[in-house]
DNA sequence: TATAATCCGACAATTCCTATCGGAAATATC
DNA sequence: GATATTTCCGATAGGAATTGTCGGATTATA
């Protein structure tokens, strides 16, 4: 319905990444960017947010790199959208109180309330959502690709 | 959480604009534009995707103007919103089969029911708002700003 | 010290959204 | 029929947001 931008895929299989090898310590943004065909100085950026947002844990120096924060089953979709959202988002194109902004405050009013059912609902599942989840879809997808290949 | 276009607000404010006048005929562009200030030429390309997306009916030449095809309870705001989409929207950044989109084709497999399910809940909550919903809730916050004037 | 990684700010490139414009087609009125 | 008025339609400019790149600073390992 409302665009997704390609930043929250790019966050989400990146964590991905670090979901299927967690507990293998640290993995460089440089090998995850190959892995999921993400531009690697980008890649950066998208895991610094979702290292502010607390989605991921960060190592500096030269075996550093990337670790998931917690377990797979306990990362959430919402966590990682929000992350780059910087939990800001207002939605509201400002109109910073100049001129005749009353009656845009006065129709932001009237549909506030419908704006926020909606993005409660988007909320709603993209909790429901874990990268566990995704993992678990993944080898189904991977099962269900092979026999393909030997017929 | 995802971000809504203005097209979409001009357009909700534009029938809703036709709504409070259910019945009393054809309504100009400019006087809607006027009275919602949204830029004139701007809601003219609005007013013809809704018209082809059946959400509003127009009458050409010199009484012209544009009507509600139904009346404001029968007129949801998924309606309004999937008339401006015209109901394209892929979401799927192409990726036009090229290279190694193999890659691409697989994640989105992995994700599509996901953004399936969040384009669904959206749809759910834009349903059960409809233009007189709308009107209620304007009447109601009309009634409740009055007083503080008076005292 | 040398190397390798994250961090950080700035900024270029691109795409998408917003808005404007000119004129064609249609319709009511005179 | 002529005129005025309005919707219709394509093209395109302007601007903002997204996407992507770059240089160097900081941190840590070896």
């Amino acid at each position: 319905m409302f665009k997704i931008p390609l930043k929250v895929r790019y966050a989400i299989f990146a964590t991905l990444d670090l979901a299927l090898r967690y507990g293998e310590g640290p993995i460089h943004a440089k090998v995850i960017a190959r892995r999921q065909s993400i531009p690697a100085r980008f890649l950066e950026q998208v895991l610094h947010a979702l290292k502010q947002g607390g989605v991921v844990e960060s190592l500096r120096g030269s075996q550093g790199g990337y670790v998931l924060r917690r377990p797979p089953a306990q990362v959430s979709l919402v966590s990682i959208v929000e992350a780059l959202n910087g939990s800001a988002e207002s939605n509201v194109p400002d109109a910073g109180m100049n001129g005749h902004s009353l009656r845009a405050i006065q129709q932001e009013s009237l549909l506030s309330t419908t704006w926020e059912r909606v993005r409660q609902a988007e909320r709603e599942v993209l909790q429901s959502v874990t990268l566990e989840t995704l993992i678990e879809q993944h080898r189904q997808i991977e099962q269900t690709r092979a026999p393909m290949y030997h017929i």
